[in-house]
DNA sequence: CACTCTCTGTGGATGCCATCGACCTGAGCC
DNA sequence: GGCTCAGGTCGATGGCATCCACAGAGAGTG
């Protein structure tokens, strides 16, 4: 990880589509050198993929919300983890410090969907309560921050 | 958006840097007629940007936390936004229901820089108090959700 | 110091892909 | 019927991805 893969990555994470003659001018190499260096930070898990950034509300998805979820004493957290993973509305699972040992970010199209999604949960083993705030809006998400040391 | 319209963009969401080529032949159409309905869905805001995900830890980014903000009483809610916009630690954003008016994603590098990022905060005119929760692992982010409707 | 091994580059060749333009077809409408 | 438009296909062309052979810098070693 030189400067010049933190560039990549930099741009990578702009635009993910950029090609890699693109990324080579940019980063002043060659086309194939850029390409084994983005392999390699693909393969070494530095870049774990590439995502099409899609505006939620166009897919039937305009409901967020954050949902902490209190753990039973004695709960077995790996169990309620894989109770968690399967359910597909749950974009994003953080396992936190404090009260509240989950905090989940979930999207659906309806109140009515988030209800449900909320009775489900409580219906699972080894929660013992939850707690949902609703997003009105989003003013910004996932926004790249830019790298630290060598920017530019 | 059309049953293929949403087919590209799940598509999409799974690997952003698929060739036109390779999502027609995905979808069962020519790659003009892709190359023409992922532009539709580029410019009407559907598809908002194709970003690398990268691992937050191997870019020095190994600390994430959420911070609820309460607002003072008669603060400006568009100039707070624009307090919290500047900084670039706060990669998301939520304007909420309830007592806390924000909700926050920061990611930083240390311990200190998110007491740094705190202070800035409760610093920040508007803000009235701040509560910070610290995700100690992240299970998962931003998982894309399989498309409602009309799944394969 | 020279040898060698490895890592990371460059440059050239080749086949696939992006992209443009010409043309086709079916739906909706006078 | 005949217009028009949206959205497709096909073919051509230039650029790009990708493979390969080879070059130079640095580290470790006799």
């Amino acid at each position: 990880m030189d400067a010049i893969d933190l560039s990549l990555v930099d741009l990578l994470r702009g635009n993910a589509r950029l090609s890699y003659a693109e990324l080579a001018r940019q980063v002043g190499l060659s086309a194939p050198a850029v390409h084994e260096r983005v392999g390699k930070l693909e393969s070494s898990g530095v870049v774990r993929g590439y995502r099409a950034d899609v505006a939620p509300e166009s897919i039937g998805l305009g409901v967020t919300a954050l949902i902490g979820i209190v753990e039973d004493s004695g709960a077995d957290t790996d169990d309620m983890l894989e109770s968690l993973r399967v359910l597909p509305e749950i974009e994003s699972c953080y396992f936190m410090a404090g009260v509240e040992s989950f905090l989940l970010k979930a999207r659906v199209g309806t109140i009515a969907e988030l209800e449900q999604l909320i009775v489900r949960l409580n219906r699972t083993p080894g929660v013992a309560s939850t707690r949902t705030a609703i997003a009105l809006s989003t003013k910004w998400e996932n926004r790249p921050q830019p790298v630290g040391p060598p920017a530019a």
